[in-house]
DNA sequence: GATATACTTGAATGTTCATTCAAGTGCCCT
DNA sequence: AGGGCACTTGAATGAACATTCAAGTATATC
Protein backbone atom coordinates (compact mmCIF):
# COMPACT_ATOMS: atom_id res chain seq x y z
CA UNK A 1 0.00 0.00 0.00
CA UNK A 2 0.86 3.80 -0.62
CA UNK A 3 -1.07 6.61 0.97
CA UNK A 4 -2.27 9.65 -0.87
CA UNK A 5 0.16 12.26 -0.96
CA UNK A 6 -2.21 15.12 -1.01
CA UNK A 7 -4.69 16.33 2.02
CA UNK A 8 -8.45 15.83 0.82
CA UNK A 9 -9.75 18.69 3.00
CA UNK A 10 -7.19 20.79 1.19
CA UNK A 11 -7.81 20.04 -2.38
CA UNK A 12 -11.38 19.84 -1.24
CA UNK A 13 -11.27 23.64 0.00
CA UNK A 14 -8.78 24.62 -3.25
CA UNK A 15 -11.56 23.44 -5.95
CA UNK A 16 -14.55 25.19 -4.02
CA UNK A 17 -12.64 28.47 -3.85
CA UNK A 18 -12.31 27.53 -8.00
CA UNK A 19 -15.77 26.89 -8.20
CA UNK A 20 -17.21 29.66 -6.21
CA UNK A 21 -15.05 32.18 -8.57
CA UNK A 22 -15.47 31.08 -11.73
CA UNK A 23 -19.03 29.04 -11.38
CA UNK A 24 -19.66 25.02 -12.41
CA UNK A 25 -19.03 25.24 -15.91
CA UNK A 26 -16.52 27.74 -16.65
CA UNK A 27 -14.18 26.07 -13.87
CA UNK A 28 -12.07 24.21 -16.24
CA UNK A 29 -10.07 20.97 -15.36
CA UNK A 30 -7.24 23.20 -15.92
CA UNK A 31 -7.98 25.33 -13.53
CA UNK A 32 -8.92 23.09 -10.43
CA UNK A 33 -5.87 21.22 -11.37
CA UNK A 34 -3.78 24.51 -11.18
CA UNK A 35 -5.98 25.71 -8.16
CA UNK A 36 -5.64 21.65 -6.28
CA UNK A 37 -1.88 21.19 -7.28
CA UNK A 38 -3.28 17.52 -8.21
CA UNK A 39 -3.23 15.94 -12.24
CA UNK A 40 -6.05 14.96 -13.96
CA UNK A 41 -5.33 11.53 -13.21
CA UNK A 42 -5.40 12.05 -9.34
CA UNK A 43 -8.09 14.25 -9.72
CA UNK A 44 -10.65 11.21 -11.81
CA UNK A 45 -8.57 8.61 -9.18
CA UNK A 46 -9.50 10.44 -6.41
CA UNK A 47 -13.09 12.05 -7.05
CA UNK A 48 -14.32 10.20 -10.80
CA UNK A 49 -15.05 12.88 -12.65
CA UNK A 50 -15.39 16.68 -12.44
CA UNK A 51 -18.99 16.71 -11.59
CA UNK A 52 -17.68 14.11 -8.66
CA UNK A 53 -15.38 16.91 -7.48
CA UNK A 54 -17.98 19.69 -7.59
CA UNK A 55 -20.47 17.59 -5.35
CA UNK A 56 -18.04 16.79 -2.58
CA UNK A 57 -16.79 20.94 -2.95
CA UNK A 58 -20.62 21.70 -2.69
CA UNK A 59 -20.65 19.42 0.33
CA UNK A 60 -17.73 20.66 1.77
CA UNK A 61 -18.90 24.30 1.56
CA UNK A 62 -22.23 22.93 3.08
CA UNK A 63 -20.31 21.40 5.87
CA UNK A 64 -18.92 24.78 6.91
CA UNK A 65 -21.63 26.75 6.65
CA UNK A 66 -23.95 24.13 8.94
CA UNK A 67 -21.13 24.26 11.31
CA UNK A 68 -20.91 28.03 11.60
CA UNK A 69 -25.03 28.27 11.79
CA UNK A 70 -24.41 25.91 14.57
CA UNK A 71 -21.86 27.46 16.52
CA UNK A 72 -23.56 31.04 16.35
CA UNK A 73 -27.23 29.48 17.66
CA UNK A 74 -25.91 28.46 20.79
CA UNK A 75 -28.25 28.01 23.76
CA UNK A 76 -27.51 30.57 26.15
CA UNK A 77 -27.78 33.57 24.02
CA UNK A 78 -30.82 35.05 22.55
CA UNK A 79 -32.05 33.51 18.94
CA UNK A 80 -32.99 37.13 17.92
CA UNK A 81 -29.26 38.29 18.28
CA UNK A 82 -27.77 35.41 16.81
CA UNK A 83 -30.09 35.72 13.85
CA UNK A 84 -29.09 39.47 13.68
CA UNK A 85 -25.26 38.18 13.63
CA UNK A 86 -26.07 35.74 10.88
CA UNK A 87 -27.58 38.60 8.51
CA UNK A 88 -25.25 40.55 9.48
CA UNK A 89 -22.25 37.98 8.86
CA UNK A 90 -24.29 37.42 5.12
CA UNK A 91 -23.83 40.89 4.42
CA UNK A 92 -20.23 41.22 4.89
CA UNK A 93 -19.93 38.21 2.64
CA UNK A 94 -22.19 40.05 0.38
CA UNK A 95 -19.46 43.45 -0.25
CA UNK A 96 -16.44 41.39 0.33
CA UNK A 97 -14.95 41.86 -3.13
CA UNK A 98 -13.43 38.41 -2.93
CA UNK A 99 -15.25 34.60 -4.38
CA UNK A 100 -15.82 35.04 -0.24
CA UNK A 101 -19.18 37.34 -1.70
CA UNK A 102 -21.00 34.21 -3.41
CA UNK A 103 -23.03 31.38 -1.63
CA UNK A 104 -21.69 28.53 -3.87
CA UNK A 105 -24.94 26.49 -2.79
CA UNK A 106 -27.71 29.36 -4.35
CA UNK A 107 -24.93 30.07 -7.12
CA UNK A 108 -24.75 26.78 -8.23
CA UNK A 109 -28.44 26.22 -7.87
CA UNK A 110 -29.06 28.88 -10.17
CA UNK A 111 -26.61 27.68 -12.72
CA UNK A 112 -27.63 24.13 -13.07
CA UNK A 113 -31.04 24.93 -13.17
CA UNK A 114 -32.50 22.54 -16.33
CA UNK A 115 -29.28 20.89 -16.62
CA UNK A 116 -28.29 18.08 -13.89
CA UNK A 117 -31.15 17.48 -11.59
CA UNK A 118 -28.57 15.23 -9.54
CA UNK A 119 -26.94 17.84 -8.47
CA UNK A 120 -29.68 20.26 -8.01
CA UNK A 121 -31.36 17.64 -5.90
CA UNK A 122 -28.14 17.82 -3.84
CA UNK A 123 -28.34 21.47 -3.28
CA UNK A 124 -31.74 21.65 -2.57
CA UNK A 125 -31.09 19.30 0.15
CA UNK A 126 -28.28 20.73 1.35
CA UNK A 127 -30.27 24.59 1.68
CA UNK A 128 -33.43 23.16 3.14
CA UNK A 129 -31.32 21.60 5.83
CA UNK A 130 -30.24 24.98 6.87
CA UNK A 131 -33.53 26.06 6.62
CA UNK A 132 -34.75 23.29 8.79
CA UNK A 133 -32.56 24.25 11.35
CA UNK A 134 -33.36 27.61 11.76
CA UNK A 135 -36.75 26.82 11.93
CA UNK A 136 -35.87 24.72 14.47
CA UNK A 137 -34.15 27.53 16.54
CA UNK A 138 -37.14 29.89 15.59
CA UNK A 139 -39.43 27.50 17.20
CA UNK A 140 -37.05 28.08 19.90
CA UNK A 141 -37.13 31.58 20.12
CA UNK A 142 -40.96 31.23 20.26
CA UNK A 143 -40.85 28.51 23.33
CA UNK A 144 -38.26 31.56 25.00
CA UNK A 145 -40.53 34.19 24.90
CA UNK A 146 -38.91 36.24 22.76
CA UNK A 147 -40.13 39.32 20.92
CA UNK A 148 -41.02 36.87 17.58
CA UNK A 149 -44.01 36.67 15.44
CA UNK A 150 -46.08 33.57 16.42
CA UNK A 151 -46.52 32.51 12.88
CA UNK A 152 -45.41 28.92 12.17
CA UNK A 153 -41.52 28.84 12.66
CA UNK A 154 -41.11 27.09 9.37
CA UNK A 155 -42.82 29.45 7.79
CA UNK A 156 -40.73 32.13 9.73
CA UNK A 157 -38.00 30.01 8.91
CA UNK A 158 -38.59 30.36 4.73
CA UNK A 159 -39.15 34.14 5.07
CA UNK A 160 -35.92 34.86 6.29
CA UNK A 161 -33.98 31.87 3.99
CA UNK A 162 -35.37 33.80 0.89
CA UNK A 163 -34.49 37.09 2.60
CA UNK A 164 -30.60 35.95 2.60
CA UNK A 165 -31.13 34.78 -1.20
CA UNK A 166 -32.71 37.38 -2.81
CA UNK A 167 -29.81 39.72 -1.01
CA UNK A 168 -27.24 37.44 -2.24
CA UNK A 169 -28.89 38.05 -6.07
CA UNK A 170 -29.22 41.76 -5.03
CA UNK A 171 -25.82 42.05 -3.96
CA UNK A 172 -24.61 41.66 -7.65
CA UNK A 173 -26.83 44.22 -8.76
CA UNK A 174 -25.78 46.78 -5.74
CA UNK A 175 -23.21 45.55 -3.09
CA UNK A 176 -23.96 48.90 -0.52
CA UNK A 177 -23.16 47.62 2.57
CA UNK A 178 -25.75 50.11 4.27
CA UNK A 179 -28.29 49.03 2.00
CA UNK A 180 -28.08 45.46 2.58
CA UNK A 181 -27.83 46.51 6.38
CA UNK A 182 -31.32 47.65 5.66
CA UNK A 183 -32.57 44.71 4.29
CA UNK A 184 -31.25 42.45 7.04
CA UNK A 185 -33.02 44.94 9.32
CA UNK A 186 -36.31 45.37 7.41
CA UNK A 187 -36.12 41.32 7.16
CA UNK A 188 -35.99 41.19 10.91
CA UNK A 189 -38.54 44.12 11.46
CA UNK A 190 -40.93 41.53 9.55
CA UNK A 191 -40.81 38.50 11.57
CA UNK A 192 -41.39 40.93 14.75
CA UNK A 193 -43.68 40.48 17.14
CA UNK A 194 -46.05 43.41 16.50
CA UNK B 1 -29.78 46.42 -51.54
CA UNK B 2 -31.34 43.18 -49.94
CA UNK B 3 -33.16 43.00 -47.03
CA UNK B 4 -32.92 40.38 -44.46
CA UNK B 5 -34.68 37.41 -44.30
CA UNK B 6 -35.22 36.64 -40.55
CA UNK B 7 -37.91 38.21 -38.49
CA UNK B 8 -35.31 40.07 -35.86
CA UNK B 9 -37.99 39.53 -33.03
CA UNK B 10 -39.00 36.51 -33.53
CA UNK B 11 -35.12 35.35 -33.66
CA UNK B 12 -34.52 36.99 -30.28
CA UNK B 13 -37.48 35.31 -28.72
CA UNK B 14 -36.15 32.00 -29.81
CA UNK B 15 -32.70 32.94 -27.89
CA UNK B 16 -33.88 33.76 -25.76
CA UNK B 17 -35.85 30.75 -25.03
CA UNK B 18 -32.49 28.77 -25.02
CA UNK B 19 -30.70 31.14 -22.92
CA UNK B 20 -33.35 30.53 -20.49
CA UNK B 21 -33.41 26.83 -20.50
CA UNK B 22 -30.11 25.88 -20.48
CA UNK B 23 -27.84 28.91 -19.54
CA UNK B 24 -25.47 31.41 -21.11
CA UNK B 25 -23.02 29.06 -20.90
CA UNK B 26 -24.66 25.60 -22.14
CA UNK B 27 -26.64 27.45 -24.75
CA UNK B 28 -24.68 26.33 -27.53
CA UNK B 29 -23.89 27.86 -30.84
CA UNK B 30 -25.75 24.47 -31.92
CA UNK B 31 -28.70 24.74 -29.52
CA UNK B 32 -28.89 28.33 -30.76
CA UNK B 33 -28.89 27.71 -34.24
CA UNK B 34 -31.58 25.23 -33.99
CA UNK B 35 -33.63 27.34 -32.24
CA UNK B 36 -33.67 30.28 -34.25
CA UNK B 37 -33.43 28.69 -37.55
CA UNK B 38 -30.39 30.89 -38.54
CA UNK B 39 -27.05 29.65 -39.64
CA UNK B 40 -24.10 30.48 -37.65
CA UNK B 41 -23.02 33.25 -40.91
CA UNK B 42 -26.46 34.75 -39.86
CA UNK B 43 -26.27 35.21 -36.50
CA UNK B 44 -22.52 36.33 -36.43
CA UNK B 45 -23.61 38.72 -39.61
CA UNK B 46 -26.42 39.89 -37.23
CA UNK B 47 -25.44 40.10 -33.83
CA UNK B 48 -21.85 39.57 -33.93
CA UNK B 49 -20.71 37.09 -31.65
CA UNK B 50 -22.45 34.75 -29.37
CA UNK B 51 -22.50 37.42 -26.72
CA UNK B 52 -23.68 39.81 -28.75
CA UNK B 53 -26.77 37.85 -29.21
CA UNK B 54 -27.17 37.33 -25.54
CA UNK B 55 -27.03 40.97 -24.86
CA UNK B 56 -29.96 41.52 -27.41
CA UNK B 57 -32.02 38.40 -25.88
CA UNK B 58 -31.39 40.16 -22.46
CA UNK B 59 -32.80 43.51 -23.48
CA UNK B 60 -35.43 41.78 -25.30
CA UNK B 61 -36.58 40.27 -22.12
CA UNK B 62 -36.01 42.97 -19.85
CA UNK B 63 -38.02 45.25 -22.22
CA UNK B 64 -40.82 42.92 -22.05
CA UNK B 65 -40.98 42.63 -18.44
CA UNK B 66 -40.47 46.23 -18.09
CA UNK B 67 -43.62 46.80 -20.44
CA UNK B 68 -46.05 43.89 -18.09
CA UNK B 69 -44.84 45.86 -15.43
CA UNK B 70 -46.00 49.21 -16.28
CA UNK B 71 -49.46 47.70 -18.26
CA UNK B 72 -49.79 46.02 -14.60
CA UNK B 73 -49.08 49.11 -12.53
CA UNK B 74 -51.87 51.44 -14.14
CA UNK B 75 -53.46 55.15 -12.97
CA UNK B 76 -56.58 53.92 -12.07
CA UNK B 77 -56.33 51.11 -9.40
CA UNK B 78 -54.92 51.51 -6.21
CA UNK B 79 -50.77 50.29 -6.37
CA UNK B 80 -51.43 47.75 -3.78
CA UNK B 81 -53.57 45.47 -5.67
CA UNK B 82 -51.20 45.99 -8.40
CA UNK B 83 -48.37 44.53 -6.59
CA UNK B 84 -50.03 42.00 -5.28
CA UNK B 85 -50.88 41.11 -8.57
CA UNK B 86 -47.63 41.38 -9.64
CA UNK B 87 -46.43 39.04 -6.70
CA UNK B 88 -48.88 36.60 -7.82
CA UNK B 89 -47.54 36.60 -11.27
CA UNK B 90 -44.49 35.89 -10.35
CA UNK B 91 -45.56 33.48 -8.30
CA UNK B 92 -47.51 31.64 -11.19
CA UNK B 93 -44.00 31.80 -13.16
CA UNK B 94 -41.96 29.83 -10.72
CA UNK B 95 -44.13 26.89 -10.35
CA UNK B 96 -44.38 26.19 -14.02
CA UNK B 97 -42.21 23.57 -15.28
CA UNK B 98 -41.06 25.03 -18.06
CA UNK B 99 -38.24 27.85 -19.12
CA UNK B 100 -40.63 30.34 -17.98
CA UNK B 101 -39.95 29.89 -14.15
CA UNK B 102 -36.95 31.41 -15.19
CA UNK B 103 -35.89 35.14 -14.76
CA UNK B 104 -33.54 35.36 -17.63
CA UNK B 105 -32.20 38.30 -15.74
CA UNK B 106 -31.32 36.41 -11.65
CA UNK B 107 -30.16 33.44 -13.33
CA UNK B 108 -27.65 35.37 -15.85
CA UNK B 109 -26.55 38.08 -12.93
CA UNK B 110 -25.92 34.63 -10.91
CA UNK B 111 -24.53 32.84 -13.66
CA UNK B 112 -22.11 35.55 -15.01
CA UNK B 113 -20.71 36.60 -11.53
CA UNK B 114 -17.01 37.20 -11.76
CA UNK B 115 -16.61 36.32 -15.61
CA UNK B 116 -17.94 39.14 -17.77
CA UNK B 117 -18.14 42.90 -16.03
CA UNK B 118 -19.76 44.50 -19.27
CA UNK B 119 -22.59 41.85 -18.96
CA UNK B 120 -23.07 42.24 -15.52
CA UNK B 121 -23.10 45.74 -15.44
CA UNK B 122 -26.06 45.36 -18.41
CA UNK B 123 -28.21 42.89 -16.15
CA UNK B 124 -27.74 45.26 -12.93
CA UNK B 125 -28.79 48.38 -14.90
CA UNK B 126 -32.22 46.53 -16.11
CA UNK B 127 -32.79 45.20 -13.17
CA UNK B 128 -32.65 48.75 -11.02
CA UNK B 129 -34.25 50.51 -13.96
CA UNK B 130 -37.46 48.03 -12.52
CA UNK B 131 -36.67 48.87 -8.90
CA UNK B 132 -36.68 52.31 -9.66
CA UNK B 133 -40.24 51.91 -11.42
CA UNK B 134 -41.33 49.84 -8.00
CA UNK B 135 -40.11 52.99 -6.69
CA UNK B 136 -42.40 55.65 -8.43
CA UNK B 137 -45.34 53.39 -8.18
CA UNK B 138 -44.38 53.03 -4.00
CA UNK B 139 -44.27 56.74 -3.84
CA UNK B 140 -48.03 56.81 -5.19
CA UNK B 141 -49.32 54.80 -3.18
CA UNK B 142 -47.81 56.69 -0.33
CA UNK B 143 -49.10 59.99 -1.89
CA UNK B 144 -52.73 58.40 -2.14
CA UNK B 145 -52.86 57.67 1.18
CA UNK B 146 -53.17 53.78 0.67
CA UNK B 147 -52.01 51.52 3.54
CA UNK B 148 -48.37 51.36 3.24
CA UNK B 149 -45.70 51.88 5.58
CA UNK B 150 -44.22 55.38 5.08
CA UNK B 151 -40.55 54.60 4.75
CA UNK B 152 -38.41 55.53 2.41
CA UNK B 153 -40.26 54.32 -1.31
CA UNK B 154 -36.94 53.37 -2.93
CA UNK B 155 -36.03 51.24 0.58
CA UNK B 156 -39.52 49.74 0.35
CA UNK B 157 -38.72 49.10 -3.53
CA UNK B 158 -35.83 47.04 -2.79
CA UNK B 159 -37.20 45.28 -0.24
CA UNK B 160 -39.76 43.92 -2.82
CA UNK B 161 -37.56 43.35 -5.24
CA UNK B 162 -34.88 41.37 -2.61
CA UNK B 163 -37.96 39.30 -2.11
CA UNK B 164 -38.58 38.59 -5.58
CA UNK B 165 -35.07 37.25 -6.26
CA UNK B 166 -35.39 35.49 -3.32
CA UNK B 167 -38.31 34.00 -4.10
CA UNK B 168 -37.41 32.67 -7.34
CA UNK B 169 -33.85 31.06 -5.87
CA UNK B 170 -36.28 29.61 -3.22
CA UNK B 171 -38.71 27.97 -5.68
CA UNK B 172 -35.84 26.16 -7.60
CA UNK B 173 -35.41 24.38 -4.16
CA UNK B 174 -38.58 23.76 -3.54
CA UNK B 175 -41.42 24.97 -6.11
CA UNK B 176 -44.60 24.39 -3.99
CA UNK B 177 -47.47 27.05 -4.85
CA UNK B 178 -48.97 27.87 -1.52
CA UNK B 179 -45.40 28.31 -0.21
CA UNK B 180 -44.72 30.41 -2.35
CA UNK B 181 -47.89 32.44 -1.80
CA UNK B 182 -47.03 32.70 1.53
CA UNK B 183 -44.21 34.39 1.20
CA UNK B 184 -45.67 36.74 -0.95
CA UNK B 185 -48.06 37.88 1.89
CA UNK B 186 -45.22 37.85 4.24
CA UNK B 187 -43.27 40.32 1.86
CA UNK B 188 -46.57 42.13 1.29
CA UNK B 189 -47.04 42.09 4.92
CA UNK B 190 -43.67 43.66 5.48
CA UNK B 191 -44.14 47.22 3.63
CA UNK B 192 -47.82 47.74 4.82
CA UNK B 193 -48.63 50.21 7.38
CA UNK B 194 -48.95 49.07 10.90
C1' DG C 1 16.90 -5.13 -0.10
C1' DA C 2 13.46 -7.09 -3.26
C1' DT C 3 8.88 -7.20 -4.81
C1' DA C 4 4.27 -6.01 -5.14
C1' DT C 5 1.00 -2.50 -4.92
C1' DA C 6 -0.80 1.57 -5.18
C1' DC C 7 -0.48 6.41 -6.39
C1' DT C 8 1.40 10.02 -9.62
C1' DT C 9 2.44 11.96 -13.94
C1' DG C 10 1.35 14.56 -18.09
C1' DA C 11 1.02 13.82 -22.85
C1' DA C 12 -2.48 12.02 -25.87
C1' DT C 13 -7.39 11.48 -27.19
C1' DG C 14 -11.52 12.62 -29.16
C1' DT C 15 -15.26 15.65 -28.58
C1' DT C 16 -17.46 20.01 -28.49
C1' DC C 17 -17.12 24.62 -28.82
C1' DA C 18 -17.36 29.58 -30.96
C1' DT C 19 -16.06 31.57 -34.98
C1' DT C 20 -14.75 32.32 -39.92
C1' DC C 21 -15.10 32.59 -44.85
C1' DA C 22 -15.48 31.59 -49.63
C1' DA C 23 -19.00 30.25 -52.50
C1' DG C 24 -23.79 30.63 -53.55
C1' DT C 25 -28.25 33.17 -53.91
C1' DG C 26 -31.77 36.46 -54.28
C1' DC C 27 -33.12 41.27 -54.25
C1' DC C 28 -32.94 46.13 -55.56
C1' DC C 29 -31.85 49.93 -58.46
C1' DT C 30 -30.82 51.73 -62.76
C1' DA D 1 -32.87 43.32 -68.21
C1' DG D 2 -28.79 43.03 -65.86
C1' DG D 3 -25.19 44.29 -62.73
C1' DG D 4 -23.88 44.74 -58.13
C1' DC D 5 -24.46 44.29 -53.48
C1' DA D 6 -25.78 42.25 -49.32
C1' DC D 7 -27.46 38.39 -47.21
C1' DT D 8 -27.28 33.23 -46.70
C1' DT D 9 -25.07 28.91 -46.45
C1' DG D 10 -22.61 25.25 -44.04
C1' DA D 11 -18.28 23.11 -44.14
C1' DA D 12 -13.82 24.21 -42.27
C1' DT D 13 -10.90 25.92 -38.46
C1' DG D 14 -8.44 25.96 -34.43
C1' DA D 15 -8.87 26.45 -29.60
C1' DA D 16 -10.49 24.60 -25.31
C1' DC D 17 -12.54 21.09 -23.10
C1' DA D 18 -13.12 16.66 -20.00
C1' DT D 19 -11.20 12.44 -19.79
C1' DT D 20 -7.93 8.45 -20.32
C1' DC D 21 -3.91 5.58 -19.84
C1' DA D 22 0.61 3.71 -20.09
C1' DA D 23 4.78 4.70 -18.05
C1' DG D 24 7.06 6.19 -13.94
C1' DT D 25 7.68 6.38 -8.90
C1' DA D 26 7.34 5.90 -4.08
C1' DT D 27 6.02 3.15 -0.10
C1' DA D 28 4.82 -0.80 2.67
C1' DT D 29 5.62 -5.57 3.61
C1' DC D 30 8.36 -9.53 3.87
Amino acid sequence: MRSAEFDRSHVLEQAMHTFMEHGYAKASMQKLTQATGLHPGSIYCAFGSKKGLFIEAVSFYHQQKLQAFESLFSEDQPVLSSLKELLANTVQECVQNTCAKVCLLTRSLNEIEGQDPEIARLIATNLQQIELSLGEQIARAQRQGEAISDEEPLALARFITMGVYGMRTYAFTNADQSILEQMATQLLRAIEKH
